[in-house]
DNA sequence: GTCTATATGTGGATAGAC
DNA sequence: GTCTATCCACATATAGAC
């Protein structure tokens, strides 16, 4: 794999693990094994580099929530296999964890791709909420994209609390009771 | 006020607005008006008082919800309080932050209070939410453990999308979902 | 109790050889 | 392109004077 390839990829993984704070650029190049001109080299420093791994990091997440919520079945379906994906769940988000890191917020090239995430994330649920509506499936009266900020927020706040609880439970816990709230939403069975 | 006091005032907001990472001694010292060798006096060193900010910043969080929930009126209406309760969104929560830095997590004297925290708020929600249900307010059906759990989620993501966004609408939005769904767990009118 | 001095490592980067 | 040397500031403390 190319330099510039292994180093995104390490800056990936530990600020996923450490966040934007506690990665040094030292740090990426030994998990990297390329040493420090060499990346001086390819990237500007530490939030050049930053800002192309979080760059990639959202792709790919938007890739993987979009097999869930462009799959088969109803709405409803669609939304509860995004939440049942499989996650390592005390490792939170990836991108979610970013939005706590005061440097990341105030830096717009680092904050962008965090943004764009989360504003697709909810756009895109809040596409199959209404078409769920629009089908019959749901009643109306829920906010498309109201309802859709809630559950990629109960996404992010139960990563959070199962970090807090060292244990999984929380996080699904909050899922399960996402589901069932949203349960109130379909209509009544042959109307 | 006591040298103490203000140690820990000063490390309580530095926690909630850089983490526990970006928090180092001299920015305390200097934020609290106070030299090097007095906060080695009172403190063990960062972790020693980091802790007990974290305590006092657990107890002040778990009074001003206790304050919403315990309040009149209906369950769903004290849900409701506690969600719509004013706050500063885009400086974050500063227990839930925490949850996000590997050091926190790792430290069993720091998670402590974070941990007891979530616990308590969604066992406390929780309670309110049995309340309802035993009152014929909602309907049975949804658990109160995972609904609970999920009520504290979208308050925890609600702040991770609002920074995101540098916005606090989204945090509006997930709210306002959160309660159309919670609205769907209200009896039939005149059950 | 509080202050200043000192110590050791790391953060983040530049300079210049190869 | 990659390496080593070097730089200055800061993180996190300890030591000992006052």
């Amino acid at each position: 794999m190319a330099t510039q390839d292994r180093l995104i990829e390490s800056t990936q993984e530990l600020l996923w693990e450490r966040g934007y704070v506690g990665t040094s650029p030292k740090a990426i190049q030994q998990r990297a094994g390329v040493g420090q001109g060499s990346m001086y080299h390819h990237f500007d420093g530490k939030p050049d580099l930053a800002a192309a791994a979080l760059r990639r990091s959202a792709e790919e997440m938007r890739a993987v929530a979009e097999e869930r919520l462009a799959g088969p079945g109803t709405a409803y379906q669609r939304i509860e296999a995004y939440l049942l994906r499989e996650r390592e769940v005390l490792r939170g988000c990836r991108i979610g964890r970013m939005a706590q890191d005061p440097e990341v917020v105030a830096d717009p090239r680092l904050r962008a791709p965090v943004e764009e995430t989360f504003d697709w994330l909810r756009g895109r649920i809040a596409e199959v909420i209404a078409e769920g509506r629009a089908a019959g499936e749901f009643v109306p009266g829920a906010d498309p994209a109201d309802t859709a900020a809630a559950v990629v927020a109960v996404v992010q706040g139960g990563y959070v609390l199962a970090r807090a609880a060292d244990s999984v439970e929380p996080f699904r816990q909050a899922v399960r009771g996402a589901l069932g709230l949203l349960a109130g939403l379909n209509a009544p069975a042959g109307a």
